[in-house]
DNA sequence: CCGGTCGATCTGGTCAGACCACTTGACCAC
DNA sequence: GTGGTCAAGTGGTCTGACCAGATCGACCGG
């Protein structure tokens, strides 16, 4: 295993995944109450301020509701919460979650031809090039995750293209989600990114500037890797066959 | 004006915007540094654990590196925020800004047909007795607030069928955005939630299990605001048209 | 008996000041 | 150059105090 930068936990820190695993793994229901702050702190053996900075964090993130003289009572995250919490929930209890990992993939294969297309609309030859070199780079590397490195910054500069703040957005947390574990995902998405060609089609229909062709293309390039990992994932867990 | 709430604004709040602010509206570029947390409290007049509780709400959005040791630097947030910054995004300086309604409305017109094909997969009947609900609670009444809540209403439904926690958390966020501007947007998006009709054929759709009708009923219900809408900012600013 | 008032006592909000831990960069010895 | 050292500045954490809103029971007047 290679080197690793060193991850310093703050005190803070500890406390916001102690309190988050509370909330999001069920230890405590949507709108119950969570101790007092000045109790959280005995409880945990730190001082009050860490607690309450770890709290507001929270709170920041629609997790809790915290009411100046009344009790921090717990939200619904389900209801609640940004795409932010969406690797939190992926990896729950140290296991992979198939219904996550399943809508991950869903949306992926809504999101992306649609991206596409408005790449294509708006992307110009300057696009096509920069999509055609980030390929080239993809093509000569044999190592699995750079090649998902790559195929990361195609999809970005696709996003780029497309202009719009939303999806730009929505690629920022996906790809904070997915960065992280990008090594252990490297093997199960290699099929998708060792369809070069696929990439290169998508490439030249959105340098064409249509639309269609581009949302049909990236279909392509997503939908082989997508229906074989659902597959994979309906083998792992029965339960989303009939659901 | 009808009686509201009162927003009691705390000390970190009031912080956490001006700095917010400052990043936002380009007063500091990504990259840059910000002055020290002693620093700040002093300019800001407020303690430094007030500033410190700003910050952090900051990074936990990633809208901040804050290095201990180091100086804190601003991040682009523009490749690292997530959806939850969209609010702050659509109106900025007071003034709402075009090109990112636009990207919200071409994002609902991607991202609605799509939950309506998950949900045709899997909604069943009883989802369709809760949308035909919905939608006679909508037909009944005048009030155009009250109508745009029940459409929000009978999209939440649609996203839980669909049984996607990536759309679910995404539809929670835009609807964060939303709710608060509701009284604002109830006439733009009038035109959308008046045709009951287009509703119930969609809630067919779904009822019927038929993911690729569904998908084009729900098109047919976003698309005729989405384009007058479109024109509309066209129209305000003329530069969108030709990107 | 009901409804309002008051105040004790919860809760979170804010502050000051101290000290620890880390990073940085200048400087120095090799 | 290379690596060590050190001082200064930054964020990290704690303590303890006090302010301010919320809550609820005891009380009191109708």
């Amino acid at each position: 295993m290679p080197l690793q930068p060193v991850t310093r936990r703050s005190v803070p820190d500890e406390v916001f995944d102690q309190v988050l695993s509370e909330v999001v793994d069920g230890g405590i229901g949507a709108g119950e109450a969570l101790p007092s702050e000045r109790r959280l702190a005995e409880v945990l053996g730190v001082s009050r301020p860490a607690v309450r900075e770890a709290l507001q964090r929270m709170a920041q993130t629609r997790l809790l509701d915290v009411r100046h003289g009344g009790a921090t009572t717990v939200r619904d995250f389900r209801r609640y919460a940004g795409l932010d919490l969406l690797p939190r929930l992926l990896v729950r209890r140290g296991e992979l979650d198939p219904a996550i990992a399943r809508s991950i993939l869903e949306a992926r294969l809504v999101v992306g031809p649609g991206v596409a297309a408005l790449a294509a609309e708006r992307g110009g030859p300057a696009l096509e090039v920069l999509l055609t070199e980030t390929l080239d780079a993809l093509g000569e590397t044999d190592d699995g995750v750079q090649r998902q490195v790559h195929a990361l910054a195609f999809w970005d500069h696709v996003v780029d293209a497309a202009d719009s703040m939303v999806f730009r957005l929505m690629f920022n947390s996906l790809r904070a989600a997915y960065e992280p574990a990008l090594e252990a995902l490297a093997p199960l998405m290699a099929e998708e990114v060792d369809q070069v060609g696929a990439y290169r089609v998508l490439t030249a229909a959105i340098g064409a500037g249509d639309p269609e062709t581009a949302r049909a293309a990236a279909d392509r390039v997503l939908r082989p890797a997508t229906t074989s990992l659902l597959a994979a994932l309906a083998a792992l867990d029965p339960a989303l066959e009939d659901r």
